[in-house]
DNA sequence: ACAATATTTAGAAAGATATCTAAATATCTA
DNA sequence: TAGATATTTAGATATCTTTCTAAATATTGT
């Protein structure tokens, strides 16, 4: 995991928004930017960030371009937070 | 919780591994900054940035100021990660 | 009360980020 | 192939962040 990546894509509140979003699965990336008021090529900007942080998948259909979730980064990401607090991850944590 | 400001906090690389030192328990400010090539005031900024996000708790000893990190915050961010990620959480997850 | 130690606050400079407009690229359909 | 649609890239700008130095505040011990 690109971790400082992935911690700086999650810290953004539209990107956060994008991929809640893609929770309910594939969305181009037209129908994302819907629900928000930014301009396509901000909107794509924030795409990259997430793409970067491997959060997000790619795969064109068509004249669409379709974005999906990678769910193992959250889960890596998850997995980090815990380690973090001290009374689970035993002693020596990484 | 706070969740855009626990985002933020966990964005930097120097606030996380702040928050990995205070694992193995309390810290004055000091003995922190100790690990990191970085001004006791440029310090100091990343503490209150931890504080506002309530990821630390501090209390004053004589004339130090120890920091301790604040576990439920932690959990409630693994949560909110858990939550966006599809497979787990039930269709509606907030 | 003074000096020493620990930490924070104020103010400034350099770098990073989010956003926009305009232009480029890719795909589909006629 | 030309036009329409979808998305990205380039370049500019305003705002936010990180970091610094210098000064302020709090506490302890003499």
């Amino acid at each position: 995991m690109k971790q400082q990546e992935v911690f700086k894509a999650m810290a953004d509140p539209t990107r956060r928004a994008i991929l809640r979003r893609l929770q309910d699965g594939l969305l181009a990336a037209g129908e994302i930017g819907e629900a928000f008021d930014i301009t396509p090529a901000s909107l794509s900007h924030h795409f990259a960030v997430l793409k970067q942080a491997d959060l997000v998948r790619t795969e064109r259909r068509g004249q669409h371009i379709v974005y999906s979730l990678n769910s193992t980064v959250f889960e890596d990401l998850a997995r980090t937070l815990m380690d973090l607090f001290p009374a689970k991850g035993k002693a020596g944590g990484k």
